[in-house]
DNA sequence: GCGATCATGCTAAAAAAGTAGCATTTGTGT
DNA sequence: ACACAAATGCTACTTTTTTAGCATGATCGC
């Protein structure tokens, strides 16, 4: 699933390629199989093969592997992880630019100004 | 292993009780067993149970976690990812205050001040 | 069209994971 | 000390996953 929501779609030799110490082609083929039978996937033929897709959108997949992410690591908190984030990768000065406009929206968006709590 | 990372360490009946759907108690021991013999957790006992513990730093196992997680939804952007904790979850005024911090120690940090870019 | 190539559908067998249960050991409380 | 509760060590069994391999169907190049 992982490298299925990595590009977006993929054929079963992509992800047997993709996956590092993988399983045999054959397992990964069962695998989708059964994903499909459970209906975490959906395929459509292209050509000679099938191109498959995870059936829940990114964006709610995303939102739980972040949740687990946080929970697992972070004690839940989202701070502490973006404390994380910012000292863990190199970020261009553009990236920072952009970080600080994010949390320049998020102050505005809060309550009323000079206020200090949530 | 995110039981035992999140708590730092547990026992076998802990981990079984704190995984959603988990499968059986004896599943979860036979687990345990095959992450000792692969060197993957240690235990130590206390009193009549045995408390296992991650062998990898929970650092390091951090630090895999949060760059599988880039990998697989952000396209290995750390600004992106930082920008989506941003929304995702509220933060209290004193959260924005840290992060401004940490942004601030980031741009001294970077070569000399006024530059644009890595 | 024809052969070569590649992916699939399928089957059978091996390996791994999950399950249940019980004897043994350890600790708790009376 | 004793009965009781709880956790382990172990074993036999079931289910699931992984694996290899081959026949079938689709596509590409000649």
């Amino acid at each position: 699933m992982d490298v299925l929501y990595s590009a977006g779609q993929a054929t079963a030799s992509d992800i047997h390629q993709r996956i590092p110490d993988s399983p045999s082609y054959s397992a990964v083929r069962a695998l989708l199989k059964k994903l499909m039978d459970k209906g975490h996937v959906v395929h459509h033929r292209d050509g000679p093969r099938y191109v498959y897709t995870p059936v829940l959108p990114k964006d709610d997949a995303q939102k739980g592997a972040v949740s687990r992410l946080l929970d697992t690591f972070f004690s839940g908190s989202a701070k502490d992880a973006v404390v994380n984030l910012l000292g863990s990768k190199p970020l261009t000065g553009d990236d920072i630019d952009e970080i600080e406009e994010a949390l320049k929206r998020l102050r505005s968006t809060r309550s009323t100004k000079g206020k200090r709590n949530a």
